[in-house]
DNA sequence: AGTACCACCTGACGGC
DNA sequence: TGCCGTCAGGTGGTAC
């Protein structure tokens, strides 16, 4: 799940679920998703709030206060669940928030590749990682300057996380699709002119994409994730959707729609 | 700089 | 039924 759209909806949840509220307890089921002594999380969440949350690339900051910030990383499997039974708790919780009026928010992930992190700067931890501008504060004249000067393909370049922040596998097969560029098209190669139908895309996707709540099942039958499979065909032409190797992750695509520059 | 692997993990699925 | 290989929407490291 995790990319942009389902992180900026993962935030929206935990706004209108978690917010404000009283925090009892941290119940830590794996420590391997941790960076540090489980005190220390219980120190730094215990009797304070969520005041806020901010979303930068695939990160999700908790904000509690000043210097006070729980960062959650997804990894390939994350998501997060408010619930108050313990027979509603999904089954790979393995980071629990308590709150003293008897809910739970889980950080749920049944992969333990991710992480839940104290940070005391935002902006520090961003720059630490080294990230780039997230995919949607980008403008067209930025987005030209980080593309312009690479030399691999395409879809190599969207994911770059430390280039653009956000897009992962799926969207950026998404963006490719829409933007009708082959994803292994060398960077090189493009035009001005894909460049530009390719910024207008990236940007319409995952705007859309937040709007159907990243839910494939509310995505209209014109995006390729609604075919992206082995057995897929184009929602446009109806030609069998191809899967292919590219930067190490498989890539769905069509060759009909999608001719390689 | 870009790529090709490997690793970290768990679980679902298909083939035999 | 059971075992096995493969694959999965992420990131980080190493080696070429």
């Amino acid at each position: 799940m995790p990319e942009l759209p389902d992180v900026e909806i993962f935030r929206r949840y935990l706004n209108r679920k978690a917010l404000n509220k009283k925090i009892k307890d941290v119940d830590i089921k794996n420590s391997k998703i941790i960076s540090a002594a489980k005190t220390k999380y219980v120190k730094a969440l215990r009797n304070k709030k969520i005041n806020s949350s901010k979303r930068y690339g695939k990160y999700l900051f908790a904000e509690l206060g000043k210097k006070n910030n729980l960062m959650f990383h997804f990894g390939m499997t994350g998501f997060l669940k408010y619930f108050k039974n313990l027979e509603a708790e999904p089954q790979h919780g393995r980071f629990l928030i308590k709150f003293y009026n008897g809910y739970y928010l889980a950080w749920n992930n049944q992969r333990l590749l991710g992480e839940v992190k104290l940070v005391d700067s935002i902006k520090g931890f961003i720059e630490k990682k080294n990230l780039g501008p997230d995919a949607l504060s980008l403008n067209l004249p930025l987005f030209e300057k980080l593309i312009g000067g690479k030399t691999g393909s395409i879809k190599s370049a969207l994911m770059k996380q430390e280039l653009i922040a956000g897009v992962g596998n799926i969207y950026s097969d998404e963006i490719l699709y829409q933007a009708k560029i082959n994803p292994a098209s060398n960077c090189k190669k493009l035009k001005n002119k894909d460049i530009e139908i390719l910024f207008e895309n990236l940007k319409k996707v995952l705007k859309e994409a937040i709007k159907y709540k990243a839910d494939p099942d509310k995505m209209p039958d014109s995006w390729l994730l609604t075919h992206r499979s082995k057995e897929g065909r184009c929602g446009r032409c109806g030609k069998g959707i191809k899967h292919q190797k590219i930067s190490g992750r498989t890539s769905y695509f069509c060759p009909r729609c999608q001719k390689k520059s």
